[in-house]
DNA sequence: TTAAACCTGCGAGCTACTCACAGGTCAAGC
DNA sequence: GCTTGACCTGTGAGTAGCTCGCAGGTTTAA
């Protein structure tokens, strides 16, 4: 099986696959064309890998686990330390992302009752500059 | 004005205004010694940077807002187009923390219960690879 | 035996920094 | 005047996880 029909199988795109060649993740077999070939370990590996992935492993936590599993021994423990740390940080972007979503939503709604402004001297624009103060200062209003 | 005393002005580091000043968004002048010095207006336009940024706006909005500004035209109608696009993405990417976040908890709970597990064959880690249909496919038990 | 379609691996590029590094600047001390 | 050391500099390269571009190879139909 050659890479893009791995692709289409597994519903990754070509080159996805191709970066996990590159980064030793996957390791095929190259054929006479030097081209790489993936046998039906080589699926189970991927899917593998797509499953760790959707997880929210990085693709080095997966190259450790996937070590871990080819020295013969239980990869669970590491499994179970390494999502730890992950889902910290996973939780930590979700409340970032979720603050900025809402500085944007604040933004945008403010800005729909403003006019739009020239710049003059070191002022560039009025809705990011000036006003975008009341989106940071959660302090409550201060001049409503 | 040098870069340290700006970063510390500003609480960035030293590296984000290189960087700055490397993609072009800050162009200050060179002193005889070949160091980066920055006047008035470049601190204004730092502070501007930094508050589009924390809007989720793109370096390279940045650059289009700037640059509109600088052909001496308002650029808030600039600024309200490219809003729109970075709200949609920011809620998409939200959405998809929220579900990462999901699947992650739900994967802890669910290991919790499962006891560690050996390796054999194409079978790399229960945990991850059978155990987590649960996680994915939301559609109820398929086997059971 | 071409022609066209499809596929390949590999290099480079993407965002927004961050780090490493060789070397420059400058005040304090002798 | 000279040296030591702290601090600072710009530049090149590296980060995650792909994604794109490209020159060229393979395969299939006419």
């Amino acid at each position: 099986m050659k890479v893009a029909e791995l692709a289409r199988l597994e519903s990754v795109s070509a080159d996805t696959i191709r970066h996990y060649v590159r980064v030793g993740l996957l390791v095929p077999e190259k054929d006479g064309s030097g081209y790489h070939t993936f046998n039906r370990h080589d699926v189970s590996r991927l899917r593998f890998i797509l499953h760790a992935r959707d997880l929210g492993f990085t693709l080095e936590d997966i190259r450790l686990i996937l070590d871990e599993a080819g020295k013969g021994k239980s990869p669970c423990p590491v499994v179970r330390e390494l999502i730890e740390p992950r889902l910290c940080e996973a939780r930590k972007r979700l409340a970032d992302m979720q603050a900025l979503v809402e500085r944007m939503e604040s933004a945008v709604t403010l800005w729909s009752s403003l006019p739009d402004c020239e710049p003059c001297g070191d002022h560039i624009c009025h809705l990011i500059e000036g006003d975008s103060e009341q989106l940071f200062d959660k302090g409550g209003a201060c001049c409503e």
